[in-house]
DNA sequence: CAATTAAATTAGATTTAATCTAAATAGTGT
DNA sequence: ACACTATTTAGATTAAATCTAATTTAATTG
């Protein structure tokens, strides 16, 4: 009774054989679910179609090209009713590559990514300045440790 | 003086557009950044080479796929030393997306993705068991506001 | 500053994959 | 069992990736 149940193991598969390198071609993802190449590319539609897989980025180390600085920020607003006139400053702040509505003490949950710490402190100081926000605690990143896909195994049926 | 210095503007040009849409044809952004296709490969042959790019994976709408939940936590460890070891024991959970050792009062901040909140609560018992870790804080999100890659422009020579 | 060498880029040929179409197969409900 | 629908498949066509050799560009040195 749920739009899950339109998704099978053969999508989740095609999803997670994809998901590790996704520019696997079709043929080869084919040849490892047992399925012709021609499904992979009807199952790949329809799960684009259905806004399940929205796009194939890069996974990039920023560190290697010069961003070496990320830090998660703690946001705290003046009025929670500015939620979503600061995510709109946010927005254009191109520092800020995430940002959330979480439960606990803080309005907003963002992440930033910044070349060094003096631009870390520039971010600060801009996102610090827009209307609304009170103040900020920043968690900066000394080491990423895990960062990976989820992997869902074979329900089994 | 950089290995940055061996990254140019068509580099980050390709990386850009790329990053958009890793499935996007080298021909296709030979075209946009005036070079041929062969150029196209030979740079991301040598960006991957450097592991500047790493991969390419999926964006995946999760939530769509039954993975509603999203949470950050703050773990407390009963000693810093621990860091490693808990790291490890940590990998070993599928729900487990991301972990950083950050500034802060948190000794380790983890990222996790589960089902619903049944199986929120059965993975964060299955964390709190980890021997090492104290106590955490949860902070589940309740709304994605922001998600995208970092925007380099670019950097006049 | 010309000549030599090294590096990067390119066009073109070949291999491989993506995409499309029509036929075959498998499911569904009556 | 039959008709209807949806899915899968093989095969043909189009397009892209990959490789190679040649050219261009840049760098270096006498």
């Amino acid at each position: 009774m749920d739009k899950i149940l339109d998704i099978d193991n053969i999508d989740l598969k095609i999803i997670s054989l994809l998901n590790e390198d996704a520019k696997t071609p079709y043929t080869e993802i084919a040849k490892k679910v047992f399925v012709s190449s021609g499904t992979v590319h009807v199952r790949m539609k329809k799960l684009e179609d259905m806004g399940i897989v929205k796009s194939a980025t890069l996974n990039i180390d920023f560190s290697k090209l010069g961003y070496d600085i990320s830090a998660f920020l703690g946001i705290y607003l003046e009025k929670s009713s500015l939620y979503d006139t600061v995510i709109e400053r946010l927005k254009e702040i191109a520092e800020v590559v995430s940002a959330y509505y979480t439960t606990g003490n803080y309005s907003i949950f963002a992440k930033i990514i910044c070349r060094d710490t003096n631009h870390l402190r520039l971010v600060l100081d801009k996102i610090q300045k827009v209307d609304g926000i009170d103040r900020t605690e920043t968690l900066i990143v000394l080491e990423e440790s895990i960062n990976r896909p989820i992997q869902f195994f074979d329900k089994e049926k």
